[in-house]
DNA sequence: GAGCACTGC
């Protein structure tokens, strides 16, 4: 069994915290010096880790040859030397010696070597995600192996490298490298690299062992993204293969070298809560039913009776936006003239851009401002110059509901929010000085709120990861997850892959299913993708297949220009609906990249109303999608021209859980779940009757709407297999 | 007659 540690309380020097109030009556307090506190009220844990003393660090020398890398040819350093090495930057590593962690540098490196699992608690901002890796390295710990340290996000992977080799100074590719989707750096002489968990699972695939490396980080662990917990749950699989029992030896699994992994995480700033409660003042505990209502009325309380300073109000999406903003404008019109004007600013992520920007530009003087934002507001923007946060304390989640064993669905709706967010959104105000949050719910409330928000394992639809483990000779039932996935979300991911054909009726996977698992796409466009091979339209699939993947839509959504939307979108519409629209946007939005500048692109995208970042994004994955399909053997350059129809049966392969047929009263019944569905307003089939459809995906917010639908012969969903298999 | 927010391959 794999020997585990926990090590705590790698804290940050300690900082003056913001000033906070909440629950109606602000008042300011200066929150007392304390530097730590651990959920788990093992104050002294820390220790561990500063007690220890920095002796004569001794790094052995790792006998790696420093070739030049390939791509980046500069001078890169060997591996193994010191950090103290003056070949390096001095202010650099000067500052490296500052960070909080190089106190405990020794304990981290030692408790590491002597145990299989480290977990590494410690603030954002110790240092732990650029020391820990260059300490183990300096360390020997590597052995022969790579070091690599998974992140979540691709901007994080690529900046935390090149921080890393600026340290050692070397250039990112040599000695310290990353690997994302869609670029990499790395050479031969890469110890330490930087990748996103996405990419090691997929690594995984084709190395399951993952054998290059011998030490795993997996940093920013508290996440809890999906494909961390997969990675964390297949480790330890790993493990028991690497670090088998020294008896092995001689044996097969003697050639494997052992791996260590180290699990990061941040704390949950336990101490910033119990601070946050110190001040919590006795009033305003009557339960506020309408929260819109209540964040007018708070409004208003704050513009008359506080000194200026804008506010920021925190609301689930953007109906309530709107709702609000129409009132109180209603009462600003009313106001007496002494009382300074409010000017609203709306702002979520469907707001155009140019209606966004205005947030940012400077209040006018005798003004106001009030922002009205989602949780857009929470971490992905900040705002300057926000004095006030008034938080309804709710927020709109998606999440997938399974039903029947199969044919779920995504729903949108609005809920409470976490103790996390309710303490993110109050550190909104008073980023420059002092800040008030008015919490529009009583402190019951939230302590009765979930401390984070639920590990998406449980949330989402895990199709595409089941199918990964099946690859692996794996399953979402066998194998030890930190949190065991919902049972009808496993069974509706099963029912799904045997529909596409991916698994058998012995859930066995079967080649088809693992030809999908190649492509980087959901299992259903990628059955979508290898049905267009057989049908002689692999170029149109890709291509629609590729903006459906993308990450943002490509229409964009406006409020004033609806016509001129409406407008320009009709020279794109396709007959068959929303796929083949799809497919006539973006062959011409070709025709204009092969002739305009990057400008022109640009404003011809404003003018159609389309979002250009989906477009390149779709170009990108398009590219991808094509090296898969060449190293297969696919043509991927085979295609139907304007015939749809080859193009709609591939389609339908993919989509047989997303078709519906239309009834005599003219409401569309699922084929498969037989839930009501309405055409999503925003489709170009919206209001018309066909008699069958297919759709990308169904959500459920005022009602169960299709999104992304075309209309497709009744006889092409009768002729897939799987249907005949029902009906005889 | 309707669109929380991110992220990943």
């Amino acid at each position: 069994m794999a020997k585990a540690s926990i090590l705590k309380g790698i804290s940050n020097a300690p900082q003056p915290h913001r000033r906070h109030s909440s629950h109606g009556t602000p008042r300011q307090k200066r929150t007392p010096k304390r530097d730590h506190a651990w959920m788990d009220g093992s104050d002294d844990d820390d220790l561990e880790v500063k007690r220890s003393k920095k002796h004569a660090s001794t790094p052995s020398k790792s006998s790696h040859n420093s070739d030049q890398p390939r791509k980046k040819p500069r001078l890169s350093a060997p591996a193994g030397k010191s950090s103290a090495s003056s070949s390096k930057d001095p202010s650099l590593q000067k500052q490296r010696k500052e960070l909080p962690i190089y106190t405990g540098k020794d304990a981290i490196v030692n408790i590491i070597r002597e145990n299989d699992v480290t977990v590494l608690i410690g603030e954002t901002g110790s240092g732990k995600t650029t020391q820990v890796p260059q300490y183990l390295l300096e360390a020997g710990l590597a052995g022969s192996g790579m070091i690599a340290v998974t992140q979540p996000r691709k901007v994080a992977a690529t900046s935390l490298a090149a921080r890393v080799a600026a340290e050692q100074g070397t250039s990112v590719g040599a000695l310290v490298g990353y690997s994302v989707r869609f670029d990499e750096a790395s050479s031969p002489e890469t110890r330490i690299k930087y990748v996103t968990d996405g990419m090691l699972v997929r690594e995984l695939l084709g190395d399951p062992l993952l054998s290059r490396y011998s030490v795993i980080i997996v940093d920013e662990a508290h996440e809890r993204t999906l494909r961390t917990d997969l990675l964390i749950a297949n480790l330890k699989t790993i493990q028991k293969a690497r670090n088998a029992p020294t008896d092995a030896k001689g044996k097969g699994a003697a050639k494997l070298t052992p791996l260590k992994v180290v699990i990061m995480s941040a704390t949950l700033e336990a101490e910033k809560f119990s601070k946050f409660y110190n001040n919590a003042p006795d009033s305003a505990k009557i339960v506020q039913p309408d929260y819109v209502d209540a964040a007018l009325r708070t409004f208003f309380q704050i513009h008359t009776d506080r000194p200026q300073g804008d506010v920021l109000i925190f609301l689930p999406g953007q109906e309530d936006i709107e709702s609000l903003e129409k009132s109180i404008q209603l009462y600003a019109n009313q106001l007496p003239v002494d009382v300074p004007g409010v000017l609203i600013c709306p702002m979520y992520a469907a707001l155009p851009p140019s209606q966004q920007s205005k947030i940012f530009s400077p209040t006018p003087s005798g003004m106001r401002k009030c922002i009205l934002a989602t949780n857009i507001a929470e971490t992905s923007i900040t705002i300057p110059g926000i004095k006030y946060v008034i938080d309804t304390g709710k927020c709109k989640e998606k999440r997938y509901v399974a039903r029947h064993a199969g044919s779920g669905y995504d729903t949108l709706l609005t809920r409470d929010i976490t103790q996390s967010s309710a303490v993110q959104r109050a550190g909104r105000a008073g980023r420059e000085g002092s800040g008030y949050c008015f919490r529009l719910y009583t402190e019951e409330s939230f302590r009765k709120m979930p401390i984070t928000a639920e590990p998406e394992i449980r949330r989402c639809t895990l199709t595409s990861s089941l199918l990964q483990l099946k690859c692996l000779g794996q399953d979402l039932e066998e194998l030890d997850f930190m949190d065991k996935p919902d049972e009808s979300t496993v069974a509706s991911a099963l029912k799904t892959l045997f529909l596409l054909g991916a698994l058998d009726n012995r859930k066995a996977l079967t080649p088809l299913g693992r030809q999908m698992a190649a492509f980087p796409l959901e299992p259903p466009l990628a059955r979508a993708l290898v049905a267009s091979t057989e049908m002689g339209c692999t170029a149109e699939v890709l291509t629609i297949i590729s903006v459906l993947s993308a990450s943002s839509h490509l229409f964009v959504d406006t409020h004033d220009a609806r016509d001129a939307a409406a407008d320009a979108r009709r020279k794109f519409r396709h007959l068959s609906g929303d796929h083949l629209t799809v497919l006539n946007v973006v062959r011409a939005y070709e025709e204009v990249a092969a002739s305009e500048s990057k400008a022109g692109r640009r404003d011809w995208c404003r003018k159609m109303f389309l979002n250009e970042r989906c477009l390149s994004e779709a170009m990108n994955i398009r590219a991808q999608l094509r090296d898969v399909c060449a190293r297969m053997d696919v043509d991927w350059k085979a295609s139907a021209g304007d015939n749809e129809v080859p193009i709609l049966k591939a389609l339908v392969r993919g989509l047989v859980e997303n078709t519906a047929f239309l009834q005599a009263d003219g409401s569309y019944k699922q084929v498969m779940g037989s839930s009501i569905v309405k055409i999503h307003p925003s489709s170009s089939l919206a209001d018309k009757k066909v008699p069958a459809i297919i759709f990308d995906e169904l959500v459920y917010t005022t009602s169960v709407y299709a999104r992304g639908v075309s209309a497709v012969p009744r006889s092409y969903i009768a002729e897939v297999p799987v249907f005949q298999a029902r009906v005889g």
